[in-house]
DNA sequence: CGCATTTGACCGGCGC
DNA sequence: GCGCCGGTCAAATGCG
């Protein structure tokens, strides 16, 4: 399972996406790694910087030390514009650490038939282990060997019943000193272990207007702050 | 013994 | 229609 961390860090977020999910390998990879997106019509974001970015998400809490991670509200931060993304139905959510890096999630799905599309929420983390441990337990159910990586990818369902949450992990192609790390859904439990300490909803985080009827607050925050918090975590143990 | 992992097989989507 | 490829399943295996 997911050992504690070895992470030495987290500094190499992409910026990247790519969408609509059309042709190719960006069908599979809505995200990362670059290769993915440079080819496909994806568009490579152009961030703010990090100061504008948290003016524009962390309104109520600047001017004191802004969380490892914060999660905003879908911002039209796309190179191509937020209009494209609408188009290609796509969201995005952003958020910044500590550090005031900033760090673009995306998330992508088939909208169906009005349905709320599951949001698909990739990152690229420094990590000396493979599985990031972001406090959720996960069940590996598959390992497979993909045509546009030399490493494998492994294939992880969150055991929580119930909850139906994925991730996909595998070493980037390119620097294999980095995860790259796919979760596909939404987490409908708190995290384990860690209710009393971190709630499924931290304070700060806004509400995304898009967010699961069930879930009172930004579905990701779970999950995000999760994976924050056990990266975060980690670089003091370095 | 129960649970997690491994791994080959199978399936569906997509491009040609 | 066929083949490729990514994703999932499920039996076998390992481990605590």
């Amino acid at each position: 399972m997911a050992a504690s961390l070895g992470l030495v860090g987290r500094e190499a977020y992409y910026a990247a996406c790519s969408y609509p999910p059309t042709a190719g390998a960006a069908s599979s990879s809505y995200l990362f790694p670059p290769e993915l997106v440079a080819d496909s019509g994806g568009a490579v974001m152009e961030l703010p910087p990090p100061a504008a970015m948290a003016d524009f998400c962390l309104p109520e809490i600047m001017g004191a030390r802004t969380p490892d991670y914060y999660c905003s509200p879908p911002a039209p931060v796309f190179a191509n514009g937020g209009a494209a993304a609408a188009e290609n139905e796509m969201m995005n959510t952003s958020y910044v650490d500590c550090d005031g890096r900033m760090m673009m999630m995306m998330m992508s799905g088939s909208a169906g038939s009005g349905g709320r599309p599951p949001p698909r929420i990739g990152f690229r983390t420094r990590s000396e282990v493979d599985v990031l441990d972001d406090g959720f337990k996960w069940r590996k159910y598959g390992k497979k060997a993909v045509k546009s990586s030399p490493n494998p990818r492994n294939y992880y369902r969150c055991s929580a019943e119930g909850c139906g949450v994925k991730k996909r992990v595998e070493r980037d192609r390119d620097d294999p000193r980095y995860v790259v790390t796919t979760y596909d859904g939404v987490h409908n439990h708190a995290v384990p272990g860690r209710g009393a300490q971190r709630p499924a909803c931290s304070a700060p985080l806004v509400a995304a207007p898009w967010s699961a009827p069930a879930a009172h607050c930004d579905p990701w925050g779970t999950q995000l702050h999760a994976a924050a918090a056990a990266a975060h975590s980690s670089e003091s143990s370095y």
